[in-house]
DNA sequence: CGAATTACCGTATGTCATACTGAAACTACT
DNA sequence: AGTAGTTTCAGTATGACATACGGTAATTCG
């Protein structure tokens, strides 16, 4: 765990793991493990308070001994998303190491398709992003970048990032591959080709099949490559 | 209460307006208007069907008469948002008229703050989605790009308008301008200069003081400006 | 060993989406 | 007209949900 999230540090006994009266049945961590391994599973709309209380074999509001609400756990759940982000080792190239940072960002959403949904909502202010932006600022900088044109970088690769998970989720991740495929033949199949005579011709190979690996890759590129005392 | 002043014109095959039984109280329109304005006022978490039926006068009941679930009518309410949204006319420039198109997506969805997070949940097959980029394709391909090229620069425009949309409303238009400026005086207030000298320093200015449209158009010509026969 | 402390969880409340059902309001046919 | 047919309206009912409250259980401390 290479970021420390809290800062709240108690500042009374600090070491005492033992205190008096009965003893949690649970940690907060087990509770939003397993929420996540829940939505993971069965989708986040599935996911209630019940329902979770009886995965952890404890009582409903035995819940709330760990969270304030429900929107508490769903926020604690969208942190855990980004807990393991970091940003990549300084290498000679600030590309790359910003490229390589909404790869780790988008892998990290990607991870838990079904929690995707949550950069939406606005609540994630994920932890440590000012780490990370600062770190990035600096490297943008010595590579010649100015601030203003530094900080517009990050702001579009985040906003291109996570519209494109959010786009991506429910085509690909919410379903099987091949679901995805029939989908779109099924879709393009559909239309009438005197009407649409470019996605039912030389576009229709790029719609469906092209891997959303590759779209990602292009939009970043398109956004960091020509950004930068080179660009056009 | 307020006779509805919505346009019944029905394109249906018949031209028989009038047909045997009790005559709606509502149109469907006037249902997904109030809906939306209701979001609107209230949030979109606020809107239940309780509520809404009320605003309108009738019983709860009565909406399914117009919608088969809540699901559907926030469905519907996602399409109205986009339902005047139109490829800008052709000029000597396609790439004016994909920043235009995509400006013009981000003003729809903008005009409903709270409606934005819909675009988020995948439902929304934006109507006539496929003319646009049929059209748009057309444009792009008369201006020597290529057709894959294309493919790829209308979908990372599009995931990148959503993206941006979806970052900025929480942040600007779910609160007074002021407030979002105020928001990030605070937080960069609160950071340690000598662990974030970037921050609190030379990027400050350009954090919370830069309007998100500039941002937006950034971004966007990032994308735009820089494909096509001429990019590097 | 009792008292204090803390966590657990059964029960209760109000709201939600929505199924069911019969009353109500209109047209069409006689 | 009157009645039959058709369609919509809306009250009530159901089961699930988030969560407040309060009693009970498990532990440590004096």
């Amino acid at each position: 765990m290479p970021t420390n999230a809290d800062a709240g540090a108690e500042p009374g006994p600090p070491s005492t793991a033992r205190r008096a009266g009965r003893p949690r049945r649970l940690t907060i961590d087990t509770v939003v493990n397993e929420a996540i391994r829940h939505a993971d599973e069965q989708g986040l709309t599935e996911l209630t308070m019940p329902r979770l209380a009886r995965r952890l074999g404890v009582g409903t509001m035995t819940l709330y001994g760990y969270v304030a609400s429900k929107q508490e756990l769903v926020d604690q759940m969208a942190s855990a998303l980004f807990a393991d982000l970091t940003v990549p080792d300084s290498g000679d190239d600030w590309r790359h190491q910003v490229s390589e940072y909404f790869r780790r960002f988008r892998k990290a959403a990607l991870a838990h398709p079904s929690l995707a949904g949550l950069l939406a909502n606005g609540r994630v202010t994920i932890p440590a992003v000012f780490d990370h932006l600062e770190t990035l600022l600096g490297a943008m900088r010595a590579g010649g970048l100015g601030t203003e044109d530094a900080v517009r970088l990050f702001y579009s690769s985040l906003c291109f990032t996570i519209g494109e998970v959010q786009w991506e989720v429910p085509r690909t991740h919410a379903q099987s591959p091949a679901a995805y495929a029939q989908q779109w033949h099924d879709l393009l199949a559909a239309l009438d080709p005197r009407a649409y005579p470019l996605l039912t011709g030389p576009a229709a190979a790029h719609l469906g099949t092209v891997s959303s690996d590759e779209q990602f890759e292009w939009g970043l590129a398109r956004i960091i490559a020509t950004a930068g005392p080179h660009r056009v």
